[in-house]
DNA sequence: ACCTGAACACCGTTCAAGT
DNA sequence: ACCTGAACACCGTTCAAGT
């Protein structure tokens, strides 16, 4: 590694070989490390081409040797994170459980890596990581004795809520910088949303204006715990009792 | 209205009222208006202020005097679409059969609306014709018997499952622009992924290619049944018997 | 093969100036 | 009060040119 004698200051005259070598040779790991430092000390919008490639001391020019566009350097930030999510070894006697343990495992992976949800709604999940998630979960719904088909649709019906409720959460805290206390700014607007609610003409809205509690309550883990109880309770509702339609 | 004789020719040397006055009074309304015109032709992406503007004939600083931002504009059209929203009359007898009849129309003027869906993805709903819809879901599930906490943390997951539904309805039919075939080019992206899944190393992932099938069949109405199925289910499960969390 | 500068065709938003 | 032109500070992507 070390062909020449660093305590010796360079001689006069001689100049280091490079003017400004670009401290990391650009590979496509270090772009998508990189965007990533952006994404979580920023959010997903930050993360452009010519911020990356700033980032990395160079011209955005230079990144389409390693990503093919925008897209696909956001899919790949995605699998990336997902391979953050630790899977449990599949539990017969503990499937639904583990089941919520896993839409739980991935929704701290998100949430701690700014709104990168968005970048999994609506995308067919083919990235190594995110096939290992799947995969886990149909193991245990097999092991349930939840019937294949239910199996397949519910992957993706439990991949929706967790991709929503991630997002859902990111979007307040994400909307103002984070020179702001994000929490506190939340919930002065949920407070505004529950007077808004509360104003709101009772003989139109009687339900709402009558649940205004409920309806604004559980910010955060509470509400994801219920309604992945809700999905849960739906599939294993399937097991020994095949569909009606 | 008419104060002028249209069928002679203005004589010379008199000038028109206005060089070229903007067919239509600037207004939130047409603002909007023109906005969804787009959204409809070339999806949310091609929304944006300049568009709107060029399409009104002025310039993208004449929106700001009625819309504070791009932001807000996105949810006035969000509002004004889902006033397409037909709703039924609650009928007591019926209650989980209307809140999928809800689900369906909601999913119908969504998809029929490029990719809108997006806008509703973590939002808050306080527009006046979401808060409709959220009235009656709310409705259905109260003479259902439904628990007002349950009920309250369902509109909300039965919102998030639709909405990303209808993203992933979009994403793929949208990726291509409207020249293209978009159901043939995503029928041979469903034969790519279907391919790339059967030649998965078994090993590692033994239930993704044993259920290659199942996991890519149903790309549209059916596959949403299903997962609304899975969710009335769960709800239907709390009625005369409380969560045990 | 990889990297780059410069250019192209766009963005959202602000602001002083006009009517 | 409403509208505008011009400017500011950005975008993603391409391409000919360099090494």
């Amino acid at each position: 590694m070390a062909t020449q004698r660093p305590d010796l200051p360079t001689p006069p005259g001689r100049k280091p070989r490079r003017a400004a070598p670009a401290r990391q040779p650009l590979s496509q790991d270090v772009i998508v490390d990189t965007a990533i430092r952006v994404l979580d000390a920023e959010g997903l919008e930050a993360v452009t081409m010519r911020r990356v490639a700033q980032e990395l001391g160079t011209g955005p020019a230079s990144l389409y040797a390693h990503v093919s566009d925008k897209e696909e350097l956001r899919e790949l930030m995605l699998d990336r994170v997902t391979g953050e999510v630790v899977l449990p070894v599949t539990d017969p006697a503990r499937w639904q459980e583990q089941l919520k343990e896993i839409a739980h495992e991935i929704r701290r992976v998100y949430t701690s890596h700014g709104d990168i949800a968005k970048v999994s709604i609506g995308l067919i999940p083919t990235g190594p990581n995110l096939l290992t998630i799947a995969e886990a979960q149909l193991d245990l719904m097999r092991v349930g004795g939840v019937p294949p088909k239910i199996a397949a649709l519910a992957v993706d019906a439990l991949g929706m809520y967790i991709d929503a409720d991630a997002v859902e959460d990111t979007v307040y805290t994400a909307r103002l910088g984070a020179d702001e206390d994000a929490w506190e700014h939340f919930h002065r607007y949920l407070n505004e949303v529950r007077a808004y609610f509360r104003g709101l003409p009772a003989d139109r809205y009687p339900n709402i204006v009558g649940m205004v509690a409920e309806l604004t309550s559980g910010a955060g883990d509470e509400r994801f715990e219920f309604g992945l109880d809700i999905l849960i309770r739906g599939i294993a509702s399937y097991v020994d009792a095949p569909p009606s339609a």
